[in-house]
DNA sequence: TATGGCTTTCTACATCTGTAGAAGGCGGGT
DNA sequence: ACCCGCCTTCTACAGATGTAGAAAGCCATA
């Protein structure tokens, strides 16, 4: 999986935010992780910014190569069945690829103060393409902003399976039965954001707010 | 807002973990945020450990005050007016309340690795309480479940908007046309978990989601 | 006033971390 | 064989960090 001097460095990197967070993150750990020589990786990234920008970019590769080796199918005809293969991908991405996927919120948050990372972790974009044409291939209305707000909920599953209360009340992952679960719920959020009986417009749903801001 | 040097001292370290990150949180920098001599943070804590765990309790507690001071009403024969004061929360939570609620998510991921902090650490048990409540009350098939679902889903929107794209492509915070999106993305989800015309059970997921295992 | 316990402040020090450059080694071309 | 450029490894060092203890100040009570 890592065979050239940049990929193992990397990803050792990767496996110590991911179980040491960002702190964790050090020229020193980073050799010692990859079992190389003190100072190769100070030697490879001279600078610790350059060493986090090469985990992003190894974090965005890895999913990119993810994503093209097979992501779901999501067909619109068949709900239940994009559902399935949408929670299968959520499944594998907590437990066989837990790490990357703690690594991937690390940087997330890494990319809050430091903006030029942002431009790198473009991450997600391909999956709110990907939901963006679904939900418009459904007939969904605006499905640019649908798309967005189901892209965010399904990370959001992921996001709590992994980090959050989830870890603790949710069926294991790896297993069928988390799988299932993950299934339906993936499966309401679809019917949510496809079906055009979304009363709700922007509009009227400005209306609703009036009475509920008090900030 | 803060009163005593406890509060000083773990607001300030709020603010640091919120705008640098865990790695910013330094027995040193406290100090200097919170305007105080040196040392000072390193006699109150006199571990980092130590003052880790303040971070998250003092979180706890803003947290908890804050759902105590008014929360969304959750109204059950009203989803719209619902979604309205969920997504009003919201966007307290990504504009005033922004820092907070970076800590927070930095934090959840520290917990990743110290399991300790989870005990103190019951960010949303009462979310997921309220949500159940109202989903059993709206007759909601196995609204434990779809409680959790829904918070996680919520959650994912207000992640999206803090730290993710939906930070850059979603209208800012604090304004009325981030109340209203979020308002309409909230409303599906509420649709989405409350109609009793959730077809597929736990079993009939299983079912689906046998040609779509492949990890 | 003196005393004893606090809270606060200052200082010390071993480690860790970021960063840079020197030293060493290896292989290809002349 | 010799040289030159490259990759690798080692070492140095300034500054940051975690942690502990000493010094100083404050206040109430005897």
């Amino acid at each position: 999986m890592a065979t050239d001097r940049f990929a193992v460095l990397t990803d050792a990197a990767v496996a110590l935010v991911a179980e040491l967070g960002m702190r964790g993150l050090t020229h020193r750990a980073v050799d010692a992780r990859a079992g190389l020589a003190q100072g190769t990786t100070s030697a490879y990234f001279r600078t610790r910014k350059a060493l986090i920008e090469a985990v992003v970019r190894r974090l965005a590769d890895l999913d990119q190569a993810d994503l093209e080796a097979g992501g779901p199918s999501l067909d619109v005809t068949d709900p239940d069945a994009a559902a399935a293969g949408i929670a299968a991908v959520l499944d594998r991405w907590m437990s066989t690829g837990r790490a990357r996927t703690l690594a991937r919120y690390a940087c997330l948050l890494e990319a809050t103060h430091h903006p030029e990372l942002r431009t790198i972790l473009a991450y997600g974009d391909a999956s709110r393409a990907q939901a963006r044409a679904m939900l418009a291939a459904a007939g969904a209305p605006d499905p640019e902003r649908s798309g967005d707000h189901l892209v965010a909920c399904i990370d959001g599953l992921l996001f709590d399976r992994v980090a959050g209360a989830g870890a603790r009340t949710a069926p294991p992952p790896g297993t069928p039965e988390n799988r299932a679960d993950l299934t339906v719920a993936v499966a309401a959020l679809l019917r949510a954001y496809t079906t055009a009986a979304n009363a709700s417009s922007t509009a009227s749903a400005k209306a609703a707010i009036e009475g509920n801001s008090r900030s």
